[in-house]
RNA sequence: GCCGGCGUAGCUCAAUGGUAGAGCAACCGCCUUGUAAGUGGUAGGUUAUGGGUUCGAUUCCCAUCGUCGGCUCCA
């Protein structure tokens, strides 16, 4: 558990929102006196309580129920903690089983609240606020009255299924968020309507970047021509990097024969996310869920000299995976989508300069998209792994030192890798704080093992080559979703699908226009000229909603100096200027990607 | 997949157990305009799809598809 999170535990806050989740559960149990109360939390930015209910709640009900707690601050009930026996604690919730089974795991000293294994055997401690006796570790405020019901809201309610198992039950779970003041809740609130407005999926369709649609399929993206550009020019860049940073670019086929996916071993621990095979002249081909099987073979495709190591194989490789469909999600989830993938082939000697150099170029690359607040989070050794001890403990160490050399925030999820290999994930922070896992840097100690990987060492025999597999932008889906959100659909001029709007005023200013349009996308600009019947309001109008970066007006003045006035989107005015000084300028924030 | 909500014109949204309406966009005109919507008109819907209840369904019920908020899972 990070600094962060602990310090949380400890706050004022933390105390509050805890509270308000027990005072919401005692106006839920006023209203519903046969519900069953499973457990309520105190989450980040608020708190939840799960609930087992007759019926299902509507918005109305939390209205009732929000309206109710703040009386129930205001009588100002005291929180009481007593510590009880375990049996006493089951006559006490004798009619509340989810009660009862968290009992039996704090009895037996092994199971916390959220089940997961603890050390010490548990004390048992109830509290009591107001008439609601509730099993809980605390801790709380003293009394409800240091809750400010002006800071206190109600959110929504989801399924959720009892200890998050979907064997067992499903839930009614509110969300509530809980604040010191009135203007706190205010700011969150906003922050709040803020995602939504930056939502991707809303500005998608605002902007005309993609869509899916019913017929082609759920988690299907298409790109339309703006995000279509948008992506150019991402691959562009991520290309151009690539290739001058030591990698080799290399393009595979979306099937493989369903021998290759055993060999890779992803029919064994990955059929649940691939497609039903294709059958082909008595041969079962699968559509491919990752690109690795491919690159190990153009490893393979000749005999390998230590001298030819580290070589990274690089491709922007599209991918399908079934995933289920609730969990779909705009563009940070879908069935079909690009990973930015490679993989790196090195010595046990290049390994630490191999992660330094991935974690480095991986940071460069998304600097450049304006991400700069990074989080790392490193995952070790689970207990069921394959490779040799010693490979794992070497790459855990590379990979922590690459950390610290960097100078990288990161926490351990001890035991949190995948069965193959060590990894680091990479998140960024978006302009509203908001945390995104982009990067993934992992070892593979399996693939190389079963596709039988060497290189020919300066001894004469063969080794086994360190596979590391990763991606930077994550998927060029995901990265698209990311992206628009960042930038609240406002790109850089780099990125900017049209980058520039010439507005003639008047008719007469529309040949002018398209000339100096001519000559801006001669120099590689995207111009479009808005030569429509509309008046000049309602021109920068439609540009300044689709976001465009420049917007060029044109009248009788600038045409007859050979001129352009120039608006930004920002609503900044430059005003006139001439042509050349126009160009000069929109060009130099391009390479600066501004 | 599961729990709950939603699905009406290209978009944003009204309305009703008795032949569906607005704004924007589109199209056709008029206006020729100086930094965020000039103006008149025209066209556009088997109310997601398939069943059922009903004299009558877009409205009520069921299923399917899609979508939204979560759970679980993940690039």
């Amino acid at each position: 558990m990070s600094q962060h999170n602990e310090d949380y535990e400890k706050s004022e806050l933390y105390r509050i929102r805890h509270s308000a989740s027990h005072v919401m559960a005692e106006a839920v149990i006023e209203m519903f006196p046969d519900a069953r109360v499973a457990i309520g939390p105190a989450i980040e930015d608020g708190f939840y309580y799960d609930f087992d209910l007759p019926r299902s709640l509507t918005p109305e009900d939390l209205e009732v129920i929000e309206n109710r707690m703040k009386e129930l601050i205001k009588s100002k009930e005291n929180f009481v903690c007593q510590e009880v026996s375990a049996d006493d604690a089951r006559k006490l919730f004798k009619d509340q089983p989810y009660k009862l089974e968290l009992i039996d795991g704090l009895e037996h000293g092994n199971l916390d609240e959220d089940g997961n294994p603890t050390q010490d055997k548990q004390k048992i401690s109830i509290y009591t606020s107001g008439n609601f006796v509730d099993l809980c570790r605390g801790p709380h405020v003293e009394t409800t009255g240091q809750i400010n019901p002006t800071a206190i809201k109600l959110l929504n309610v989801a399924g959720a299924y009892w200890r998050g198992d979907e064997k067992r039950p499903m839930l009614q779970r509110i969300y509530g968020t809980a604040w010191e003041s009135k203007d706190q809740l205010k700011e969150y609130l906003w922050k709040l309507e803020e995602a939504k407005k930056r939502d991707h999926r809303k500005l998608g369709k605002e902007l005309d970047l993609f869509s899916s649609n019913d017929e082609v399929g759920q988690g299907l993206i298409l790109w339309h021509p703006n995000g279509g550009m948008i992506r150019y020019q991402v691959e562009r860049y991520w290309d151009e990097q690539h290739i001058r940073n030591g990698y080799d670019l290399v393009y595979t086929p979306h099937i493989g024969k369903a021998s290759l996916w055993e060999t890779s071993g992803h029919l064994g621990f990955y059929k649940e996310n691939m497609y039903s095979p294709i059958q082909i002249e008595e041969q079962e081909y699968y559509i491919k869920p990752m690109n690795c099987p491919f690159h190990l073979h153009i490893y393979k495709s000749q005999l390998r000299s230590y001298r030819d190591l580290p070589l990274r194989f690089a491709e922007k490789g599209t991918v399908y995976r079934y995933e289920r469909s609730g969990v779909l999600h705009g563009l940070l989830r879908v069935r079909g989508f690009t990973q930015d993938d490679a993989h790196h082939f090195c010595r046990p000697d290049q390994m630490p300069d191999e992660i330094d150099f991935t974690l480095n170029f991986s940071m460069n690359m998304l600097r450049a998209f304006g991400f700069t607040d990074f989080q790392a989070y490193l995952s070790t050794k689970p207990e069921k792994s394959v490779g040799e001890d010693i490979m794992w403990h070497d790459a855990e160490v590379a990979l922590e030192e690459t950390l610290k050399r960097m100078g990288v925030p990161y926490e351990v999820d001890a035991g949190g890798g995948a069965f193959y290999g060590p990894k680091i994930d990479l998140k960024v922070k978006d302009a509203l704080g908001r945390e995104w896992q982009l990067s993934t840097i992992q070892f593979d100690f399996n693939e190389p093992e079963r596709f039988d990987l060497s290189y020919i060492g300066e001894d004469g025999k063969e080794h086994r080559p360190y596979m590391v597999h990763r991606a930077l932008l994550g998927s060029m889906e995901r990265f698209f979703g990311v992206l628009i959100e960042h930038y609240a659909g406002a790109f850089p001029v780099w990125l900017s699908p049209k980058q520039v709007t010439m507005i003639p005023i008047a008719d007469r200013h529309n040949d002018y226009a398209h000339e100096v349009a001519a000559r801006l996308k001669k120099a590689g600009l995207r111009v479009i000229v808005d030569d429509s019947s509309d008046r000049m309001n309602a021109k920068i109008r439609n540009a300044q909603k689709q976001k465009v970066p420049y917007m060029l007006v044109i009248g009788d003045r600038e045409m007859e100096e050979g001129q352009v006035a120039l608006r930004r989107r920002s609503g900044e005015n430059p005003g006139p200027m001439s042509v050349e000084a126009f160009l000069e300028l929109a060009l130099r924030e391009i390479e600066e990607k501004i």
